[in-house]
DNA sequence: CATGAATGAGTTTTCATTCAT
DNA sequence: AATGAATGAAAACTCATTCAT
C-alpha cells in the first residue's frame, strides 16, 4: 500500500529524497483523514478540513489518494492493520486462554484509547456495514474477520485441550469481539476517568466464567456428545 | 413528546378530525423516516425520499417536522420507546435473573428483527454518540440508560436475592447490553438463516454462568465484602 | 420532447397552470443555453451564467434538465428540429431543383440570421461530431442526416426528371450542404452588410450550372450508364 | 514565430548544440500539442497529457510556451503554414483554373488525410471562430485569409483570361473554399474507404461547369456589363 | 535547463428549507 | 393544510500555472 508509483525503476531499499518527501505527505493526509472522518464521520467530513489539518491545499490531497474514498479507505485499513498487529501480539504471546482473554480485551481497547479518532473512525465503519444494505464483502469485512478468526482459533485450541467447556468457538468469538467493542467505546467515551485494567478484568472474568468447564463434570462433557460441535454459522 | 401544537386549546380527550388527520400524518411520516434514514443513513437521506415514501410533498414534512434533524430525532425515539417497553416486559415478566436474561436478549434482537430499518438506525446512532465529538447528552442516551438500567436493576435485585455472584451490576448490566448489540447485529444481518433462540440461548448460557455464584463457595462471597459494591461509574 | 411528467394523468389538451409556467421556464432556459453555449462553446459555458440568462437561480436549471449535458442536447435539438422544418419546407414548396436550390440555401441561412446563436452551437456541434475521436453516431448526426436527406431526394428527383445530368445525389447534396453551411457562416458573421438573396442566387447559380445538363448532349447522357449510379457512399 | 528567444544575442547562423535541442524541443512539443488539442479539443486537452506525448515534464512546457493557449496558437499556425505551402504550390505549378481547381481540393485534402489531428484542430478553430462573440481578427483569419486570397487571385486570372465566365472571384473563391473544407472533412472521417481522387473529380467538375463561360455565348457575357463586377465583399 | 509537487480558482451537482398559490 | 417550484450554500474534484530543487 505504501510503495509508490515513482520507485518502481529503482532498488526497492533505497529510497530516494523524493520518495522521503511522498511518504511523509501521506502520512501527514493519513493521520488528518482519521482525524477528521472520526470526528465529522465520512459523509460530513470534507476534503477541505482534510488538507488544512494536514497543512497543505485542498489539490494537493489529491496528488496522494484518487478520491475522498479512497483516503478514507487507506485510513481506515492502516489502523485496522496495526490493531490487528496488536491483537495477534496479545493472543500469541498468551500461553492459554485464560490470559488471553483479558490480553485480548486489554490490546484492543489500550489501542482505541492512544487512537481516539480512529476508534471513531472504526465504530462508524462498523455501524456502515450493518447499516449499508448493499453489503460489499469489503476489505473491512475481511480485517474484521482475520481477528475475530484469531480468536475463535484460540477458543478452538482452548476447547481441544480442555481449557475450557465445549463450545461453538466461533459464536464465542463472535460474542467476546462484540462486548470488547463495548467496552472499548466505554474506556474512549469515559475522559481518562477509565480504570481500565480493572474494567478488563471484570469483563474477561466474566466470559471465562462463562466458558470455564463445569466444576466436577470431568470429562463427561464431551463424551455426551453436545450438538453444538455441528453447529454451523454464516452470519457475518 | 406526542403532543400536538394544534390541539392545545381543546380538552385533551376529544380529538377532532383535523387531529386524527395530524396524527395519521405525523405517523405515516415517522415510519417513513425510519424506512429511509434506515436504508440510507441521516446524511445520504432525503426529505424527498422520506416525504414520497409517506405519500405527501416534500413541503408538507415541514409541517410535520421542524427540520430534518427533528424527524430524525423523532424516528429514533420512537423505535427507542417501544424498544424500551419490550425491554421492560421481557425483565418484569422474569421471576429471575436466570429467566430475565434470555427474555432480555431474545426480546430486543425480536424486536430488531422486527424492524431492521429501525435497527440501523439504531446503530448508526449509537455510531454517532461515540462520532460526535461534540456530546450533547442527548435525549438518545437517556433513552439507552434508562434500557441499561433495568438490566442493571434486574442484576442488583439478582445479587441481593444472592441469586448471582456478587458484582458491579452497573458494569455487568452495560456488558451484557454490549453483548446483546452485537448478537442483535448478526441475527438482523443474517439473511433468516438464523436460529434466534438457540443464539439466544447460548449468549444467555455464557452470561449466566459468567455471573453465577461459584459452586460450593456458599455464602463467603458476601461474606468478604469485595470492594467491588463501591465502584462507581460515571462514564456513559 | 415538450410533453411532460406531470401532465400524465391529465387530458393532453388541457395545460394545467403549472404546466404553463413549466412550459414557460423549460423555454426560457432553452433560450439562454442556446445564447450562452453559443456565445463560449459546450465547455466554458457554466451553468451558472445560462441560469442567469433565464433569470432563475442555478439550482433552479437542475428542475428542468438533468445535466449541462441535456440542456445542451436539448437546445441543439430544438433548433435542429426547426431547421429541419424550414428545411422541408424549401424544398416540398418548390416545383423543381432550379428553385429548391435557392429555397434551400436561402432558407437556412435566413433561419440562422435569426438566430445566430443557434447557428454558433451548430457549427461547433459540427466540428465536434468530427473531432471526437469517439464518434458516437448521435442523435445529432441522425438530425443532420435527415436534412441532407432532403436534399437527396430532390436530386434524384431532378435527376430522374432528367432536369440536370446524371450526378451521384449523394454526392451532390453532400456537396450544398457543405457549401451551404459556409454561405451560412458568412451571411452570419458579417454584420447586416450581407445581400442574402444576392449572395444565394450566386451560390445557387454556381451550382446550378454545376448539375446542368450539358447543353446540345440530349439523353445521351443517361444512354452511356455511367457508372456513377453505383456509387456507394458510407461516409459522413 | 520561429525565432527565438534563447539565441537572440547570437549570430542566426550558426545555431549552437543549446539551439538544436530547443529547436528540438518546440516541435516535440507542437506536434505533440497537435495531437492532443486534435484530439480532445482547446478545453478538453490539459498540458499534462501534451508534455507526457512530448516526453518532457509538464512544467518543461512553459520553457517553450508561454501558456497553453499559446502552444494551441503556435501548434494551428505551424499546420497553417504548411497547408498554405501546399495551397500556393497546388495552384501555382497549374497552368490554368480548369487543372487548378483539382489540385487545389486534392492538395488539401490530402494534406488534411496526412495530418488527421491538425484536421480536427483545424476544424474545431473555424467554429471557434465563428463561435466567439469576441472576434479578434486573430493570425488564424489572416492565415485563412491569404489562402483564399491565392484562390481568388487564380479565379480572377481565369476570368480575365476568359477561362471561366465573369463571376465574382472573392465570392467563387470563399465557395470552393467551405466546400473543400466539407469535402476534406468526409475524407478524413471515411475511414480509408474513400476515392480521394474521384471524389476530388466529382468536386472539381461540379465546381468547374458551374463556373465555366456558357456555350456559344461568345464573349457577350461580357459585354453585357454584369453588375457582379460591382459586388464588393466586406464579410469575413 | 528540467522537473513535478503544490496551489487554489472554478465548475457541476445536490438538497434542506422556504413560500406563494 | 398541502403543495412543489425556487433557492443557494456547500462539496468533490480538475488543471493551468508557478517555483524550489
Amino acid at each position: 500500500m505504501h510503495s509508490h508509483q515513482h520507485s518502481h525503476h529503482r532498488q526497492p531499499h533505497r529510497p530516494t529524497k523524493a520518495d522521503v518527501i511522498v511518504e511523509y505527505r501521506r502520512n501527514a493526509l493519513l493521520h488528518a483523514a482519521v482525524q477528521v472522518f472520526g470526528e465529522h464521520g465520512f459523509d460530513c467530513a470534507t476534503m477541505e478540513q482534510i488538507a488544512q489539518r494536514a497543512d497543505v491545499a485542498k489539490g494537493t490531497t489529491y496528488l496522494y489518494y484518487r478520491s475522498k474514498q479512497s483516503i478514507y479507505d487507506a485510513a481506515l485499513s492502516h489502523g485496522l492493520a496495526e490493531l490487528d498487529e496488536r491483537t495477534r501480539d496479545a493472543i500469541d504471546r498468551a500461553p492459554n486462554l485464560h490470559e488471553a482473554l483479558p490480553a485480548f480485551v486489554t490490546a484492543r481497547a489500550q489501542y482505541f484509547l492512544e487512537h481516539r479518532d480512529f476508534f471513531r473512525m472504526y465504530v462508524a465503519a462498523v455501524a456502515r456495514q450493518i447499516t449499508s444494505t448493499s453489503l460489499r464483502p469489503s476489505e473491512f469485512q475481511a480485517l474484521m474477520d482475520r481477528q475475530i478468526g484469531r480468536l475463535e482459533q484460540a477458543i478452538s485450541r482452548a476447547v481441544a485441550r480442555r481449557e475450557i467447556r465445549h463450545v461453538d468457538a466461533a459464536a464465542a468469538a463472535q460474542t467476546i469481539f462484540d462486548l470488547t467493542r463495548g467496552f472499548a467505546a466505554r474506556a474512549v467515551l469515559s475522559d481518562a476517568a477509565f480504570d481500565l485494567s480493572r474494567e478488563a478484568a471484570f469483563v474477561s472474568a466474566l466470559v471465562w466464567k462463562g466458558l470455564a468447564r463445569e466444576k466436577g463434570k470431568g470429562t463427561r462433557d464431551k463424551a455426551k456428545g453436545k450438538p453444538e460441535k455441528d453447529r454451523r454459522r454464516e452470519d457475518t
